[in-house]
DNA sequence: ACCTGAACACCGTTCAAGT
DNA sequence: ACCTGAACACCGTTCAAGT
């Protein structure tokens, strides 16, 4: 049950692995220091041998869990710019989706300022190619991560209510969407439509 | 220190504005049940009569933040689409940045479903007038929306750090932003350009 | 109509000490 | 290198009872 069977002590990784476990199984609300210390058969104070605190833990689920998607075919460097940005987009939500709470673990770290900028730069590379100057390809690549961590939040936390049967029939919010894939990738064109116009202006 | 000079007792009201009072000076993380029951000068179970949970609360929190928004010049019926679409914008921004972590209460009840749909409806109001349909008028509208929340929870989380002096010089990421109202024009810009795009196309 | 008092079942974090 | 034991300072929420 700890994922230790060797009666040995605990790694870091360990310790970020059954928490994977545990968020992905009750989800964030859940995943507390103290549930996450008796998975692990430990006292709740033996965790912060391996992490300062539990901020610094979640950062790096956040890492782990964007570090798993794939990378997109059209990162292929020959590919049309508008292409690669569309991967890079489809390729993040995958792997919010990949984790119950996901796009939440990643929100919130974000904001923080921690966890690894890569996220960003991948997405203002995409954009990059399609000859955009440095500052414009970032902003665009913040305002689209902004709409995929909305959106993804938003499906998951829908997805949660759904498995709960919260919901009485169509009593669903209109801001709620029958069609998330759709809707995504319509907001993702939007973004790749008004950089292609912005372009078409200089 | 309450609120309320006469002996009286509380309304539900008193309660509403106390906790946009802590908000405001003390941030979300400090709002707890408790200390907003300090306050208000009656124990914390006093509040379980006004209000179900603090779910429910922040919720009211949240329709009062984005209620209080002006109502944009652009709001004019002749106006061109797209400038009511940024007067919108603009409008929600300024009324989340009224509040200290005016967008992540906001972010929080959205992704509940609480709160009211009048802050994606206005916004799709606008989008409309540009003669487009009622799901792409809608779906522009949440993408939007979460591009605004996303941008105004970063930036307020920076006012935060910068107060606190956590931030060295040049200790900032890249994922920040100097000139953060500019950088939210030129988000809103890609949305209205992408609209004005996918029209032409049709 | 509005609140008290007391309790329940939790949290994250620190720190001296152990092996 | 990794963990225990005990504590500190909190949480949100319930519920019978009071005025």
């Amino acid at each position: 049950m700890a994922g230790n069977e060797t009666g040995r002590r605990h790694s870091r990784d360990d310790v970020v692995e059954a928490a994977l476990r545990i968020l992905d199984d009750l989800g964030l609300p859940d995943l507390t220091m103290r549930r996450l210390a008796a998975a692990l058969d430990v006292q709740p104070s033996a965790l912060y041998w391996h992490f300062p605190n539990k901020q610094t833990l979640l950062a790096e689920l956040a890492d782990r869990i964007v570090a798993a998607r794939r990378v997109p075919a059209a990162a292929d460097p020959a590919a049309d710019w508008r292409d690669a940005v569309r991967g890079e987009a489809a390729a993040l939500r995958d792997a919010l989706l990949a984790y119950r709470d996901g796009a939440e673990v990643v929100s919130s770290t974000l904001a923080l300022g921690l966890g690894s900028p890569e996220t960003v730069d991948r997405l203002a590379r995409a954009v990059a190619r399609g000859g955009f100057d440095l500052e414009t390809s970032h902003r665009a690549a913040t305002a689209l991560l902004h709409f995929v961590l909305g959106h993804v939040s938003h499906e998951q936390q829908r997805l949660q209510y759904d498995s709960l049967g919260v919901l009485a029939d169509g009593d669903r919010s209109p801001f709620d969407e029958d069609d998330p894939a759709a809707a995504f990738a319509f907001g993702v064109d939007l973004f790749v439509g008004g950089l292609e116009l912005s372009r078409s202006r200089t």
